[in-house]
DNA sequence: CCCTTGGGTTGGAAAATCAAACCCTCCTCT
DNA sequence: AGAGGAGGGTTTGATTTTCCAACCCAAGGG
C-alpha cells in the first residue's frame, strides 16, 4: 500500500499506509479488546492467516503492537497494543460511531461502549484549544508544504 | 471488501467496508478541502483514473458524496461532501494528529488546520457525556449482539 | 482543423487476497 | 507409545484487485 505516486505530503495519508491496509484496523480492534492471540484474531476479523500474518509483522515493525509471549513451553504468544496503538483506539471509537448512526441508524448496535464516566460513550472529536466540537466550518487548512494547492472553499 | 466471513457484527467494520478501500479516505480529504474534480482528484491522491472512478461511485451511492453538475455545456461534474461525508472529516482530523506525531513526530508538518477559535487544531476525541478524552482504560466494551466474546482486561 | 481540457472507459500485466492444506511444537489421553 | 488436539503460523495455487497506459467522447480555443 506504499503511496508511491501521491503527490501530497500528507500525514493522513502517511497514516493509512500503515494501518490502511484491509484487516488492520480490524486487528486492531481485536487486541484493544484483549483479544490478541493469532486464533482469536482469525476468527474476529475474518482475516485469512496468511494476510493476518502479514499485518501483524506490520504493525509490530509500525510499532503500534507488541508481540509477547505469555507462555513458554508451549511456546504461545499474543499481540498487544504499544501506546501508539492505544492512541489510535479513539479512531476506531469514532469510526464506530459513524456506523451506528448512518449505517445502522441506531438500532440494534452489535457492541456498546462504556465510559468510566458511566454513560455509554458517544465519542466526540473536539478542538484541544477551545473544547468545542469540530465541525467543518470551523476549519481552515493551511498547507505549509509545497505539493498543496487549494482551490475550494475551504482553502486557506 | 466485502467482510464476508467476519463474524462479528461490527460498525467499525460496517464503516470500513465503506470507507475503508484504498484511496477512498484521501479522496474524502481532498473533496472537503474543496477538490471535488475528477483529475484534481487523480492527482491529488495518486489514484489511478478507473480506480478514482470506482471509489467515486460508491461513495456517492454510500451517501457520502454528491455528483454536482457545475457547467452544463462543456459539462462539468464535481463530486462535494454529503453530511455524512463532513461527519466523517473528524476521522480524517485524528488520523492527521496520529500521523503528525507517531511518523512525523511534529516537525515539518505538511499541513496545518486552524480552528475557527483561532488556534492550531489539534482534535481531541471525548465522551460526549463528561467531555473528558477518551483513553483506554476508562472503556469498557459491553458486547450486545452474538458473536462478541471477550476474554481479555478490556472484557466486560 | 487541430489541440487541449475534463471526465471518464477498456484491456492486459502485476500485485494482493483467498482458501485450503500443510508443518512444527508441545500437551493430553489412553 | 501412539493418537489427537491446540496454538501459531507458512506454502501453494486459484481468484480478485490494482495498476498503468491507451483510448474515447464532447466542448471549447487558436
Amino acid at each position: 500500500m506504499a503511496a508511491t505516486k501521491d503527490p501530497r505530503p500528507c500525514s493522513i495519508a502517511d497514516t493509512l499506509a500503515v494501518v490502511g491496509e484491509k484487516y488492520s484496523l480490524l486487528v486492531l480492534r481485536e487486541v484493544c479488546l484483549g483479544n490478541g492471540r493469532f486464533d482469536q484474531l482469525v476468527r474476529n476479523t475474518g482475516a485469512p492467516r496468511d494476510i493476518l500474518s502479514a499485518r501483524l509483522r506490520r504493525l509490530v515493525e509500525a510499532g503500534i503492537l507488541t508481540k509477547r509471549l505469555y507462555s513458554e513451553r508451549p511456546q504461545r504468544f499474543e499481540y498487544r497494543p504499544t501506546q501508539a496503538g492505544l492512541e489510535l483506539e479513539p479512531v476506531l471509537m469514532t469510526l464506530k460511531e459513524w456506523g451506528d448512526r448512518h449505517l445502522r441508524k441506531g438500532a440494534d448496535l452489535p457492541m456498546a461502549v462504556e465510559h468510566s464516566c458511566g454513560s455509554e460513550l458517544v465519542p466526540v472529536v473536539t478542538c484541544g484549544a477551545c473544547g468545542d466540537p469540530v465541525r467543518h466550518e470551523d476549519l481552515t487548512a493551511r498547507p505549509q508544504a509545497p505539493g498543496w494547492t487549494l482551490t475550494g472553499p475551504t482553502a486557506a
